[in-house]
DNA sequence: GGAAAATGGAACGTTAGCGTAACGATCTTC
DNA sequence: GAAGATCGTTACGCTAACGTTCCATTTTCC
């Protein structure tokens, strides 16, 4: 049984992942972009916009601009679905599983700080 | 000596814990709003916004506009400092800290659901 | 095959973010 | 007290976000 993480330890620890993630990359993602490109990488595909709408709890075309933008970005592609010409596929890239993991190590940093 | 953080169970965290709060909220706050809410409610004041600043490494008005941003949210406060009234000292209000008391439940959610 | 449904995106007007540069107000220095 | 430095804000032109509505393409269902 893990000891339980208290409400400062929490916060504690999203303030300095995010301190140090805006020190250290210019591209000021919102929240919501952040759950799409998390949800892209941590979740099995495939991933549609309909579907990551959903999930989230946001319009389609919140989700269409925030992949037009991180697609700018390079954090993620899109592909038509061959099966279901309707649907895009959101695909992974390299860019973005390089963000990902820096941010992961930035928050891993954190945890062991306020040992965690 | 505690164990530490996996990568996956670090961006499982942040991803389930983002997600949460883009689905019960919908004031979408940008990685820098947040890590300057954080800092306002996490380290001892008083806070300025060239002190803020100088912390994320941004631009003066970045810190402006985003104090503009969640003030009409009620999420913080401004007063000019009476010692010295060229500063402004950015203060806490209620509406923030129930921002943040919720935010620090749903990471600490997350963080009892991935065992950590 | 033809109607209906579903998908992702475009169009529209509005709002909010950016960086750079300038501003008025205030304090410090000489 | 005048000159300069410092503080937060505003202005500018631009980019990107929003919600709503509508649309072209594709699939599904009789």
């Amino acid at each position: 049984m893990p000891i339980e993480l208290t409400a400062s330890q929490a916060l504690g620890l999203w303030h300095g992942a995010a301190l140090d993630q805006v020190r250290h990359d210019d591209r000021d993602l919102t929240l919501r972009q952040m759950a799409i490109l998390l949800h892209i990488y941590l979740v099995p595909p495939p991933h549609t916009v309909r579907g990551l709408a959903a999930t989230l709890d946001v319009t389609k075309p919140v989700i269409t601009r925030a992949l037009d933008t991180m697609g700018e970005m390079g954090l993620v592609d899109r592909v038509r679905d061959d099966a279901d010409r309707r649907n895009v596929i959101i695909k992974r890239t390299v860019g973005g599983a390089l963000y990902l993991e820096k941010l992961g190590d930035l928050i891993r940093d954190q945890a062991r700080r306020l040992r965690i």
